[in-house]
DNA sequence: AATGAATGAGAGTTCATTCAT
DNA sequence: AATGAATGAACTCTCATTCAT
């Protein structure tokens, strides 16, 4: 975590530096981020660089806490209300409606989001899951038991399934994403999406006719 | 591709280049990966590393396609007599077994195969694509297909997006293998994952009762 | 052009980088320079050179920019007052003698000037023209262009050939330099040389009698 | 000098070496050409580089002796009737005419040639002078003293500096050639050049009406 | 607290030449 | 005589981090 020198700094310097370093990892990707580039960009001193955060990763692990703070926010606090009353595929299709508009509004936090999965390996993300264990793969998890305790969901349902299943699928949405321009991932696209994935919940997948 | 000189070496050598290769890439992934290391742990010049191959790339294209020559072996060439009589349901079955057998082996190999979704934005990922393109991301499409084709699947099934939750799981055990210790991951996990799986593919998810 | 950092240094350290620098590309020419053995001799870090440079272009650039400056003065601004006292060939005259004055003071001025015309293929030498392109091979046209205005000199004379002749006869003397050892090329054979150049530039070639 | 092996080549394999050589040198020079390449493209053997010749040097040695052979050959050998007769001003549009046909013919061999001066400095350079010593700078001496004792050239006028100011004129046609494309440097601005160098020759350079 | 110069290990790559076959 | 694999020194340049001011 970043030293108390980092908090004492203005608030404009301390969006300056953030707001450089969400930058420097959508742009480059964690490995191939430089100290160098953020510290020349965000016009501080290398050495203050230094007495803010222990080392680069230190500031890493600051952002994608950052990056989970606001996206928790996006989700859960902005519609914290509704979300009792929701099925979990009309979750589902607000989670997902809501990533597009969250890549409208920022594209480099999902840029980053993709990228940690990239860093299983690396050192770093352990340090990261000491501070944001929970967060990362079960968005879904609470809701799907909710569903279940509410009679929704099948009891039988194998949870930590359903849910890396729905997490991979945002994965998917995100990479889709990226990898395209934005203009052709629409929202109708994504209604056909959760469509399709609930005409599968509904049914299973065989051919009922056949068996 | 590698020059003639590689192929020209003794079994041994290339074996001993191959096998040096292998543990860097796994233990450090491509991007961390070292040459200078590689040489050293080879005990080949380094010189003779730039006779071999191209570059750094083109040594670790080469490794992958070994990975893939030799994954594809294991899963369809020594099964392909059974694949066609083969469900869905039992063909995951085989190749999330014939994973944790792979893991056992050789455990490097599916190191590096997870590193490789990490590599999407770097240009050495559009030179692999060149030379592996369909291997990646459409393991299951052809059976998924094949299966509709004999009234097995529901024909109102998106293919693209059951053979993306397929391929999801069996990173999602790649991730798995790989975080703990193989002693973790028996057979009989496997078999209760395909049979959860099983439950949700065979009735939806959904409590039939409370609908 | 170097940055800030190089500026900043002390006049001791600058002067020392500065002074290895001619005497690396003296000895080795630019081709066969080697940053490694200026920072050796230099006493400095690698990484230091390139806080000070952005690459070896960058500080070769700049040694030529010091040596014009220099060469500048040593001509043009000692002299200025009399400069347009002077005829074209006591302005030759006084051109190679100062030419000689300098070799002795600093041999290794005139061994890099030389060197530029053998670069005029590389990359290095379309940036060394962005910045010091006026200099390097119109020498003697303003002041030729000035004795045709004043009448002193033919107009019907090739203003480019004349100068590419004065410019040539120059190298000439900088490879005399160069090859042989100092004490050969004395001021009173500089008089030789452009008194025999005189009386050709009053005569032509021809014998008078002859025609 | 090339070793025996080499001249014991059949005449083919000799030629493609050399016409290989001369690809390699005009293309990139001495200093950046590269064994590895020339082997390659001539298809040879790398070894059998070694056992032709001694080092790279030996062969540029080689490849400079063969073209001296050629140009001379060209200017002298296809004229040698009609020498006697010029006057040194048909001599030189003689010369540099061919000059243009030459470089029409092979511009490799011009390239080469005006690398040479780039070399003074290198101890290739010492040892192309010990085999061809005469051959570089004097190529119009001979002619300018035998105009002498035919009573066509004043003896008051220095042999050396007359030709070095016409050997210089000759680089400078070719880099004229070199630097631009070919069509623009015709014969008839080769007239013009050797008009006005007629003009100063014929009459000094200064306004007579001045004096 | 802020600064930015200093550091040197390490990266990938090229090269002319040797030498065993 | 022909081959081409082996060699390792040398190259330019980048990097995260330290530390004196």
């Amino acid at each position: 975590m970043p030293k108390a020198t980092f908090f004492n700094l203005t608030e404009e310097k301390r969006g300056r530096i953030l707001n450089t370093a969400l930058d420097e990892f959508a742009e480059h990707g964690y490995q191939d981020s430089s100290v160098s580039r953020i510290v020349a960009r965000a016009e501080i001193a290398k050495g203050s660089f230094y007495q803010y955060f222990n080392d680069k990763d230190d500031l890493f692990i600051f952002v994608i806490g950052e990056m989970i703070a606001r996206r928790k926010l996006s989700v859960y606090e902005k519609e914290r209300a509704r979300l009792s009353e929701l099925s979990l595929t009309e979750f589902l299709r607000l989670v997902f409606h809501r990533q597009i508009d969250e890549f409208a509004e920022d594209p480099r936090i999902m840029k980053i989001s993709l990228e940690l999965i990239r860093l299983t390996a690396k050192p770093v993300f352990h340090q990261l899951m000491d501070y944001y264990q929970v967060e990362l793969n079960s968005l879904f998890t609470p809701f799907i038991q909710e569903e279940i305790a509410r009679g929704e969901i099948d009891p039988g349902v194998n949870v930590q399934i359903l849910n890396f299943m729905l997490v991979s699928l945002g994965q998917y949405l995100t990479s889709l994403l990226l990898s395209g321009n934005v203009d052709n991932i629409t929202h109708s696209l994504i209604d056909r999406i959760v469509d399709d994935l609930e005409y599968i919940f509904s049914r299973g997948i065989y051919n009922k006719a056949a068996n």
